[in-house]
DNA sequence: CAGTGGTCTAGACCACGGT
DNA sequence: CCGTGGTCTAGACCACTGT
């Protein structure tokens, strides 16, 4: 019941920005008079601004004071794994093929690598109630001596492959989300007809000093998934 | 060059966990020995461990200790705004209709509203260099006596109309993106043929107390638009 | 019990902005 | 110049964990 100082300043002024008391660009009251305020030093008041900072609410400008912000409409969070979504989990997969490859120029655009650079390719399908749902292809840099142990490979999601040999700690990853009709060859490997579409995931990955180091293409039957995002 | 001490234990810290050195699980030192280590006081260690863990590099049980937490492979972060995307922006819109309905089954159970309840519903058709990319559809919770300005709903953005009325402080956002082969109206609407592809998002947002407040959906042409989703 | 993190105090010096 | 936020100190008391 009896919750810290600094929780209740930041409900206070979070309240007041909520029901418009306080609008996007307005200043809050110096750090000074919010300690009188609160009857509370100063450390606890700038704990509690750290807060409502950290939380997109206020952003402050040294020598001036605290300010409102505005609030970011278009901010979205995103889980996204191959292997589990919305409405289908992948329940099976099945490992076509793993080949070492010398990449093509849109690779070696993508990979920002040399154009004799090797490169693992891994195609895969996925399964849901023995129904193919999706068709999965990941490239990946080759070094040598690297060991490819399939049965590793199968079930594994994208950063699952890449982080048994790179720490994926601070490193950057990237998505881009599409939809396009399939053609002729996927139609066959998803088993489906002209009218369904496909929904394409481009996932890119990075080492941590933002070297690519892997890219990642799975087509999903449209009607077998979905992707959510939300905010706050 | 000269930066605050607690910056310094932050890169110290993320450096050992980037290169492995510090793993998902292990302990760190206690604040007090980093007191030690750093020669400064305990408030400076603890900004230091406060930042690692708001970025999700550590975590602290109370009584026992602060240890470095598992990275999140699958978090991503998407920017969404239905007038300006990824390949193509909407430099023209087209209010088709704007009309006060009653909601069906559907927008009743989305919408956790009673049938007799009326809503608002918005028609558009945005456009890139003269061609049809999109088509828009909102549902908005009506009030008496709303005040609907045709020219300000016209190039607005879901989030821009509600914040008309509601302050979208706090308040949760959604989103569900998928694929479908648009169906015989759309593609009259979109002018496209059969081998073309929708991206189909779906965009639901609340008040600050959690109550749904207006449901979009908007069909773009498969080939005018990607999303983008980025992490770290 | 000793060690840990969580909260808080009452000061300090600094760089910066505006008058 | 004074008021602002940014960094930092050297203590304090508390609740919790493990022995």
């Amino acid at each position: 019941m009896k919750s810290p100082v600094y929780i209740k300043i930041v409900e206070d002024i979070r309240n007041k920005v909520n029901n418009g008391e306080l609008k996007p660009g307005d200043d809050l009251p110096s750090e000074a008079s919010l300690c009188k305020e609160y009857a509370t030093s100063r450390m606890t008041v700038r704990k509690g601004l750290a807060i409502l900072s950290n939380n997109g609410y206020i952003y402050s400008i040294p020598g001036k004071g605290y300010f409102v912000d505005k609030p970011e409409y278009n901010k979205y969070t995103l889980y996204y794994d191959e292997m589990n979504n919305l409405i289908n989990n992948v329940d099976n997969a099945k490992l076509l093929a793993v080949d070492i490859i010398k990449p093509d120029e849109g690779l070696i655009n993508s990979l920002q690598i040399s154009k004799n650079k090797k490169l693992i390719m891994i195609r895969r399908l996925f399964y849901t109630d023995g129904e193919p749902m999706a068709y999965d292809m990941k490239y990946l840099l080759y070094e040598k001596g690297m060991p490819i142990v399939e049965k590793e490979i199968e079930h594994a999601t994208f950063p699952e492959m890449i982080s048994k040999r790179t720490s994926l700690y601070g490193s950057k990853k990237e998505l881009v989300i599409y939809a396009k009709a399939p053609e002729e060859r996927t139609k066959k490997l998803l088993n489906i007809s002209d009218d369904l579409a496909l929904l394409i995931v481009e996932q890119k990955l990075y080492d941590n000093k933002d070297r690519p180091i892997g890219l990642g293409t799975t087509y999903f039957r449209g009607d077998y998934i979905k992707l959510q995002g939300f905010s706050e």
